[in-house]
DNA sequence: TTATTTTTGTTAACACTGTTAATCTATATT
DNA sequence: AATATAGATTAACAGTGTTAACAAAAATAA
């Protein structure tokens, strides 16, 4: 008898239910006022049956992760794939841009993954598939310029972190400090990227 | 009679009492671990009664980012001040490990500052000598460089930002993902600063 | 089908959080 | 000495995540 994949499903589609009124809730309000009495509250259930499908309220919170991250890796492979030219060095130079301008579009999900919670990027990422994971992708594709004589060849881990760390600072500093008297965006931007790839000439 | 001086400085005193005990918590126990009820057995009072000399938690948390402020801007003063050189391109290279490591050596203070609650650094800079504050330093020390040929006659304050955003990524990334696996550190910071310069070159 | 066991959801409760109101007490002013 | 003011305390409110006890419903065994 099927009844047990039957109420498999149903325990399935009932953390679905819980984690589309967290990400619900997330979007709309902020992170901060995600909790699990308000996320109960959503679907008509007590705070505590949440209990009997998320270990705890860091499962969910894993769950909102792994969802931004989708959405994260989806803008830059979109962001690559707009790019016509098939130089190594422009398909590098579209990565970088794709990076911020997730960032900047979803602010709340940069902030949340790569923010307040970068120590859980491994959780987010072990079911992954390590040839779509965001960094093996910057890596692989700094390597490509660099064959290409396009960037000096360095060590290309390093190269690679280094973008990371001057994308994550551009892109951060802009969401967690909007007031700040910072120069036109798009120019400063423009800025940030071509010091960053000069820097590796 | 000087009976309300007496009571003024007992209340600076109280105060102060009170800042000192969230500063021993913040360092010892991390910031997430600062409750008003905790700063007050520190100090065998009530939890109410610092209600009285502060309107609420926030106006702890700024005293906490002066604190950890004022520790920064003596960390970039030393460091230049311990570059021999007068060079100004020596002295902005001085500069920008003494940001990264500021960050290092007071990870906390540094996520408490720029990581969490950058945008409340208005509020915790307004009472400082506009000449000392650490964006203007920065801009005045890579418009010394400019003049002397060191960096490329970009606009200065746009410099200085792109500077700005790089330190940050790496600092911030070192310390809030020390489990990934970053290149050697030392190695990895001279790459990124020989980077950053260059990009401006 | 009936009896038993397991699972699902609810309410009550615990130990916290920041903060306000009411109250008592010690000090200061008249 | 009587009154007003300020200081500190306890009780309480509205939240938080989470655990325990318990009722109802569903799955399994007889």
């Amino acid at each position: 008898m099927g009844t047990k994949e039957r109420r498999k499903r149903e325990i399935e589609e009932m953390r679905l239910e819980i984690i589309e009124a967290a990400v619900q809730l997330f979007v709309t309000d902020g992170y901060e006022n995600v909790s699990m009495r308000k996320i109960a509250q959503q679907i008509d259930y007590s705070a505590t049956a949440i209990y009997k499908y998320f270990a705890n309220k860091e499962e969910i919170l894993i769950h909102l992760l792994k969802h931004g991250y989708a959405i994260f890796l989806t803008c830059l492979k979109e962001g690559v794939a707009n790019c016509k030219s098939s130089h190594p060095g422009e398909r590098l130079n579209a990565l970088l841009y794709a990076y911020i301008d997730f960032g900047l579009k979803h602010p709340e999900y940069y902030r949340l993954i790569f923010v307040e919670n970068l120590h859980q990027l491994q959780k987010v990422m072990t079911e992954e598939d390590d040839r779509v994971r965001g960094f093996v992708l910057l890596t692989e594709m700094v390597m490509a310029a660099m064959n290409e004589g396009v960037l000096k060849k360095h060590d290309a881990h390093m190269a690679a972190q280094s973008l990371w760390a001057s994308l994550h600072g551009i892109t951060s500093l802009l969401i967690t400090f909007p007031d700040f008297h910072w120069h036109e965006k798009e120019g400063f931007i423009d800025f940030q990227v071509n010091a960053m790839i000069k820097g590796l000439t």
